[in-house]
DNA sequence: GTTCTCCTTGACCGACGGGTCAAGACGTGG
DNA sequence: CCACGTCTTGACCCGTCGGTCAAGGAGAAC
C-alpha cells in the first residue's frame, strides 16, 4: 500500500516510502533542500524556522510537508548526502598500496580538504553536538568513520609503524583532530588556506600516531636521511606518488 | 542608584549590578543554580525549560527572575564558575620548574581529570558548540585557554623540545584533544577510568608535539635508555617529581 | 471534455515556553 | 506595632513556531 500521506491526512507515525516524484516535483524538493542547507549552515538548525526555509525556496509552507515529514527529516537527508560524499572522497584519496600510516595521512588530508571546500554544508553538523535530539542522527555516521579509521590504525600497529596503543582510542584522536581543526577553520579562528590546513592536520596526526621518526617521515613522504624534518624548509608535502612501506 | 529591578519593572536592557543578598537569598539562588546545572547537564540548554529549573529547585517561577535576568544569565554564571575552577586546577597541577612540554603534559592531565570529575557540570558547554547564541559566551573562555597553552608551546619550541610549527595551531590541537577525548568519555563512547583517559590524552598530546623521541620521553617521565616506550609494561605514569629540562 | 493524480497554497490551530506582575509573607530595625 | 526592604508566589500574557487542512490548480491519461 502506497498511501503516500495524500491529502487524506496520514495523521502520524506512518513512515512513508520515499515516493516517486515528477520532474517538477524533484526540482521543488531540491529547492527546499538547498534553501534548508543554506539556512542551517548560516544560523544552525534550532534557529532556522520552517517558514524561513520555504520563504527562501519561494514556496508555500504546506509544500514543505508534502515533501518532508518534518523539519528533522530534511536535516537527516542533508546529513546523509554529505556523509556519503565524504566517504567517496576519502575512498578516492586513499592509495590501497600505501602503508597504513600513509593511508591514514591521505584520508585525513582528503577529509580536511573536503570539509574546507564544503564548509557551508558542513557547519550544520558541527562537532556532532548541537541538539540532543539530533545527536542520534549524527553519531552513527561518526562511529562508522571511527571504525574505518581504527582498522587502518590496527594495520599500522601490526606493521610496527604506529604506537602500540588502543587502536580505537587512536582512531578517535584522528577523527577528532580532523573535526576540531576543520571546526576552528570554519568558524574563522584559523586563518590558513584549506591546503595548508590539510597539510598541518595530516602532520599533526601522523606525529601523534607514528611509532618512531622513521615511520612519520615515510608517511609524510619525507626522506629522513636528508631533511631531518624540523625547521622551515620547502613545503613539506610534495604530491609524490605513494610507495610501499619500507620498514 | 541601586535600582535592583525591584518590583517596579525595570523594563529592559538595564544591566543590573550583582546586588547583595541575605543569607536566605544566597541559598535560594544557589539552589536554582544547582538545579539549572543538573538539568542543563542532563538535557542540554535548549531542552531545559525555566519551569523545570524552578520546579527542581522547589520554588515559584517568578523567583527565578528575581535572581537572574533570564535563562541565558544562569548559563553564563555557571560557565564562568566552572571555567574559573578549571584554571585553578590547572595552575595547581603545573610545576613551574618543569620543562615546557612536561608542563603541557601536566596541564592536559589535570584538565582531563577535572572534566572527568565534573562531567555533569561540563557537559553543557560541550564542545563549545550548542546554540549559536551561546557561542559568544563560550568562545572567549576557550580563547584564553588556547593562548595560555600557546605560550607554553612557544617556550617548548624555543627549547627545541617541540616541533617547529605555528604555536597557536599546536595549542589548538592540545585544547582540542582535551575537549574531544573528554567529550567522548562523557558521552560514553570511551570506556576508561578518568585516570587512564588522562594518561592516554597526555601521551597523545606529547607525541603530537614533541620534537623527537627524547623530548617525549622526558615529558612523560620515561627513561629513554631503559624502556623504549612501546609495549605494555607497567603503568606509564608514575607520580614522579618533575625535573628540569635536560636538553 | 472528464477524470485522476500530483502538486501548491496560505489561513489556521494548538502548545509551548519565556517573561511579567500584582499581591502578599517574612523579618528586622525603629 | 509599624514601616520598609527583601523575598516569594502563581496566574496570566503573548509571541512564536511546528504542523494541519480544505480548497484549489495543472498537466497527463483516457
Amino acid at each position: 500500500m502506497p498511501t503516500p500521506r495524500g491529502r487524506s491526512g496520514a495523521p502520524s507515525g506512518v513512515r512513508l516510502a520515499p515516493r516517486e516524484l515528477t520532474r517538477q516535483g524533484r526540482e521543488r524538493k531540491q529547492a527546499i533542500l538547498d534553501a534548508a542547507a543554506a539556512l542551517f549552515a548560516e544560523r544552525g538548525y534550532a534557529e532556522t524556522r520552517v517558514i524561513d526555509i520555504v520563504k527562501a525556496a519561494g514556496v508555500a509552507k504546506g509544500l514543505f510537508y508534502w515533501y518532508f515529514e518534518n523539519k528533522e527529516a530534511v536535516f537527516a537527508e542533508l546529513v546523509g548526502a554529505v556523509r556519503h560524499q565524504l566517504r567517496l572522497e576519502q575512498a578516492g584519496a586513499i592509495d590501497p598500496d600505501a602503508s597504513p600510516l600513509e593511508r591514514l595521512r591521505q584520508g585525513v588530508e582528503a577529509s580536511v580538504r573536503f570539509m574546507g571546500a564544503h564548509r557551508r554544508l558542513y557547519s550544520f553538523f558541527d562537532m556532532e553536538s548541537l541538539d540532543p535530539r539530533l545527536r542520534s542522527l549524527l553519531q552513527p555516521g561518526s562511529e562508522v568513520h571511527t571504525s574505518d579509521t581504527a582498522s587502518h590504525v590496527r594495520a599500522g600497529i601490526e606493521a610496527g609503524q604506529i604506537q602500540d596503543e588502543d587502536p580505537v582510542l587512536l582512531a578517535h584522536g584522528v577523527v577528532g583532530a580532523v573535526a576540531w581543526f576543520s571546526h576552528l577553520h570554519r568558524t574563522g579562528r584559523i586563518d590558513l588556506s584549506v591546503g595548508e590546513l590539510a597539510d598541518f592536520t595530516a602532520r599533526f596526526v601522523v606525529r601523534a600516531l607514528a611509532a618512531d621518526e622513521e615511520a612519520a617521515a615515510e608517511a609524510e613522504g619525507r626522506d629522513l636521511r636528508r631533511g631531518p624534518g624540523r625547521g622551515a624548509g620547502p613545503p613539506r608535502r610534495a604530491e609524490l606518488p605513494s610507495r610501499r612501506a619500507a620498514r
